[in-house]
RNA sequence: GGGGGCGUAGCUCAAUUGGUUAGAGCGCUGCCCUGUCACGGCAGAGGUUGCGGGUUCGAGCCCCGUCGCUCCCGCCA
């Protein structure tokens, strides 16, 4: 095989006369009959290559007009300038060709089951196909891009980590089930009958010893593995960029990431992003998104008005409050042309969310139109127009329910209401705007009505805000932890936290918060009490996910876009038909049966 | 576990809402064509309408089941 002088996207009119071999792809054929253009394409880009009957051999020419796209070719012969009136604008080596002088065919391609081509049709195929075959489908320069830009994320998170003062240690991927959490990937052990390891949901508990043993500043490029229903942003086996530094508080969390996130965007887009980042906290992003990881580039904003319907006449309002219970309102401006059939969705994801309706007031011709506005005061109207700035062709929309509930309800329905309003044209966003957002202040402890007990809202180790430390025991659900969660449009891109580093305070949590019994706390979290013992630095960290943070950077929705073979929504790799089954004799040698016989295989 | 969408030629989609022989563009095959780059022209092949039942004189279309892909809820400390 002649090996390539240069790729096919670096040809330019510095090369005119020089005799250079290019290996590639066969990109597309053009038999004009007496002269045969062929564009050959490899990862850089592509080049136009001449078959003139004049120069070549018939052989050679017959064997270059019956080439299918997509078969691999070595192919030597003279840069040219096009003639005149010829050049190809559209492709950066359109100035030049390159006269064939020889070709050998590396690898002759059948018919393709898909294009890949053309950009435009490629990209409708059916994912399906897509996944099955994915090398295929990896070729398109579009996935190309997202590879070659995640790997460059990866290489800038690196250097930038490596600047900070981080070392990266690799953890173990055969862990120890810890029933907390995520459902675990297990892996029965062959030495150990009747014993299983698990794949890390993440290098949580590993990273946090790091700290213990002195290691200071710690990361990973870290695989995860979590046997959860997939979705689009959700693989079963994902990436973080996985954190943890001692000695420090929130703030230098905080720096550090704004400084990551810095450097990353500047090496993926060129764009710079502010050096530091909004803040909100919990109940600020709720009371006003309705969501704990708002999308800020919209308004759309929730406002309560439990205090003005506290004595109204309208009893569904009035006794919620009295319930202890919230009224709370958003103006999807412009939306009051909502038809009955979105009308209707938006009532029923209200409803899926646990409320019993959607009450609303269209405004139109001057008019607010609504079942429920006959029972309005004029003072309340008076409220409701001033603070939602009311206009003609504004739609209303209330949510009145205990406090959670009706934000998380609006939340939702405020993102439907900014979609509805995009496909009407009315409310565009820049896909070049990125907002950034700390989310801090979350609740420690969450209320588990079913179990009657209190759990972790993040986890287990993470410390309360100090001041609150008196009140584990007296109000619960009124301790901050000192977590944070990283959103950057909607997204919540990771999350952390300041650990607990005193072994008396973790075991607090675990004993008389949680109630998790002594024999249960040893066998699952013993060696990191153990090690909580002997000398542990206070430390923090933080989890970023990386396939979400590649999707957005790439502006694709879905994180199997940036993955290089992701997993089907029933977790399947169609490409390896994984999972399969497995010999009798495997089982065997783990000490394990299959309750249920499998299905026989074609 | 639950709800929604999709499944027709190799690919992307049609099929007048249950009615003759299931069509188009691209791709493919053959022939023609010396400056194309979405090359062009002529001709042709290609279908178990995902699969299995049912209703009907008649089903791509309606019903039941099943498989696959996908979106969402639950779930994801």
């Amino acid at each position: 095989m002649k090996k390539r002088t240069i790729h096919c996207n670096a040809i330019r009119i510095d090369h005119i006369d020089q005799v250079v071999t290019l290996n590639g792809w066969v990109h597309s054929r053009r038999d004009l009959g007496g002269v045969l253009f062929i564009d050959l394409r490899d990862r850089e880009g592509r080049t136009q290559t001449v078959f003139d009957p004049s120069d070549v051999s018939s052989e050679l020419f017959d064997q270059a007009a019956s080439l299918h796209s997509e078969s691999v070719v070595s192919v030597t012969g003279k840069v040219r300038r096009r003639p005149e009136g010829t050049d190809n604008t559209k492709i950066p080596t359109g100035e030049v060709e390159i006269m064939v002088q020889s070709m050998e065919v590396l690898n002759a391609a059948d018919v393709l089951p898909f294009p890949v081509d053309d950009p435009e049709t490629a990209s409708k195929v059916n994912e399906e196909l897509r996944l099955k075959y994915r090398y295929l489908d990896l070729r398109r320069p579009e996935m190309m891009r997202h590879l070659r830009l995640r790997s460059k994320v990866a290489t800038a998170t690196r250097v930038f980590m490596e600047e900070e003062g981080f070392l990266e240690v690799e953890t173990p991927t055969l862990f120890k089930s810890t029933p907390e959490g995520a459902r675990e990937f297990l892996v029965p052990s062959r030495l150990h009958p009747s014993q299983a390891y698990a794949l890390p949901q993440s290098p949580q508990q590993f990273k946090q010893i790091l700290m213990v043993s002195g290691v200071e500043k710690y990361f990973q490029l870290a695989r995860c593995y979590r046997d959860e229903d997939l979705r689009a942003d959700r693989q079963p086996e994902f990436t973080q960029v996985d954190i943890e530094m001692s000695f420090i508080d929130r703030e230098d969390i905080y720096a550090l990431i704004e400084g990551l996130m810095g450097r990353v965007w500047e090496a993926a887009l060129g764009q710079t992003i502010p050096k530091s980042f909004r803040r909100i906290t919990f109940d600020q992003a709720m009371n006003t998104y309705g969501i704990d990881k708002p999308d800020t580039r919209f308004g759309l904003e929730i406002h309560d008005f439990s205090e003005a319907f506290k004595e109204s006449s309208f009893k569904v309002f009035s006794g919620t409050i009295q319930k202890g219970g919230v009224i709370k309102a958003l103006n999807a401006k412009g939306l009051a042309d909502v038809t009955q059939g979105q009308m209707e969705g938006l009532t029923q994801l209200a409803i899926s969310q646990g409320a019993k309706g959607l009450a609303f007031i269209k405004v139109e011709g001057g008019e607010w139109k609504s079942p429920i506005v006959k029972f309005f005061s004029e003072q309340e109207k008076q409220t409701l127009q001033s603070t939602l700035e009311i206009e003609d062709g504004d739609l209303i929309l209330f949510a009145a329910d205990s406090w959670l509930p009706a934000c998380e309800v609006l939340g939702r329905i405020r993102l439907r209401c900014a979609e509805l309003l995009q496909q009407r044209g009315r409310l565009t966003i820049d896909p070049l705007r990125f907002d950034f957002l700390w989310v801090t202040d979350f609740p420690l402890l969450s209320f588990d009505k079913e179990m009657n007990r209190w759990y972790s809202s993040h986890h287990p180790f993470t410390a309360p805000v100090e001041e609150d430390v008196d009140l584990l025991a007296s109000d619960p659900r009124s301790v901050r932890g000192q977590h944070y969660d990283l959103v950057v449009n909607g997204v919540e891109l990771g999350g952390g936290s300041i650990r607990i580093h005193q072994p008396s305070v973790q075991r607090t949590i675990f004993e008389q918060v949680l109630q998790i019994p002594e024999d249960v706390i040893q066998a699952r979290f013993g060696y990191m009490l153990d090690a909580f013992r002997y000398g542990c630095p206070p430390h923090g960290g933080i989890a970023l996910g990386f396939d979400r943070l590649i999707a957005i950077l790439c502006q694709t929705p879905s994180i199997r876009d940036v993955i290089a073979f992701p997993k089907t929504a029933k977790g399947t790799c169609l490409m390896t038909e994984s999972p399969g089954s497995v010999d009798a004799r495997q089982l065997r040698d783990l000490h394990i049966q299959w309750r249920q016989q499998p299905k026989s295989e074609g």
